[in-house]
DNA sequence: TAGATTGTTAATCGATTAACAATC
DNA sequence: TAGATTGTTAATCGATTAACAATC
């Protein structure tokens, strides 16, 4: 830790949450150590890969032993981020929107939605979970005073570059964004897409002929 | 195309619905030609990367001009099939699998959801879109009935598996799953994975401290 | 001690980018 | 023809895997 010099790539990142649900897991099974061999076993990968990718970040195994479950959870917890709170805003209140403040609220509860958003004068008002769906043009204020680190856009494609500024303008600087388009941010944004349409149809390709 | 020997990587093959639906963007501006660097200029990508990958599939472009939009759609439809029709299962009838139904009608008219399934009594029977929801007992004899090809698992995570193994067991090939679970395939069954609580946990990461 | 397993370096593999001859 | 841009080879970059000394 102590400095994340090293420069860590994205695909080492990736993988952290992965190995973090593996603890849960285990430790739901009251196993308290693993060595790299079980986890890669488990997880399907190579426990070389695991190993390097763990020690990026710290010594956390004793060599011929492995690793303490409880322990390394803890550790990746405080490498993501997940020991303190993390507010989401979220703006799209559509079944994927609902999909997801219910699936989040779900796994750490570190990481919770903050704040809903719509433009839909229908949806603003309206009860969902334990949240009220705000009107989209309050998103800065929210950003501000509940002190929102990470965005969620859920709204369609035309909308979505729009929101997406909103986002940026109000000082968030981590998006997650499900809307099928290219959207521009500056380079200290950090900006990840997940499409389903183009999943679907990369996967098309491998449909035997 | 004529036999795609040379081993296409994955990472190829999921740029392809970007540059797909790249075409029908430019398409929709009345642009008729296109080079590699206005592509990557668009996309923020290295026009030599989406020229390599073009290439794999056949000389689609001309020397000196680019590459006609309308004739590199057909192209791209053609090598992720999607100039045929394709049927999906999707299993789950929550609020993600409402949103993904809706979705994929938009996109590509040749990828439509054929059948949705739910193991709720309270669902089965209900009206989505143009689809009436069926017993998941039903899965089977519609993927054979309905000539379903690729299967989306949109089901709570303990109940991912099973769903998995009778999508498999029904002949089913091609799978995309959103339950946060490491599925275990047969090793000719594509399978990919998307997980938001992953995802949104890897971007914590990047929370400034 | 003997067996096991880490952390880490070196080797391999694969993907991206640069460069350029061919040619429109 | 001159300028532009492809398709493709070679160079670079980065990520994965193998191997092994250190050590529990």
């Amino acid at each position: 830790m102590l400095g994340k010099e090293p420069k860590i790539s994205n695909s080492v990142v990736r993988r952290l949450p992965v190995y973090l649900r593996l603890m849960q897991t285990l430790k739901n099974q009251n196993i308290t150590t693993v060595s790299s061999q079980e986890m890669g076993l488990r997880l399907d990968m190579n426990p070389a890969q695991i190993r390097k990718d763990l020690a990026y970040f710290g010594e956390f195994g004793r060599k011929g032993v492995g690793y303490e479950v409880d322990y390394l959870e803890r550790k990746l917890c405080q490498i993501l981020n997940l020991d303190r709170h993390i507010g989401v805003a979220l703006i799209g209140v559509g079944h994927l929107g609902i999909a997801l403040s219910n699936y989040t609220r779900f796994q750490s509860e570190h990481i919770a939605i903050a704040g809903l958003f719509d433009m839909d004068p229908q949806k603003i008002g309206s009860q969902v979970g334990s949240l009220v769906v705000q009107d989209v043009r309050e998103l800065a204020a929210t950003v501000n005073d509940k002190n929102i680190q990470m965005g969620i856009i859920a709204v369609p494609a035309p909308a979505a570059q729009q929101v997406c500024d909103e986002l940026i303008e109000a000082g968030v600087k981590i998006i997650l964004n499900f809307a099928p388009v290219n959207l521009r941010v500056p380079k200290e944004v950090v900006l990840r897409n997940t499409d389903f349409t183009t999943e679907l149809q990369s996967l098309a390709y491998f449909i035997a002929d």
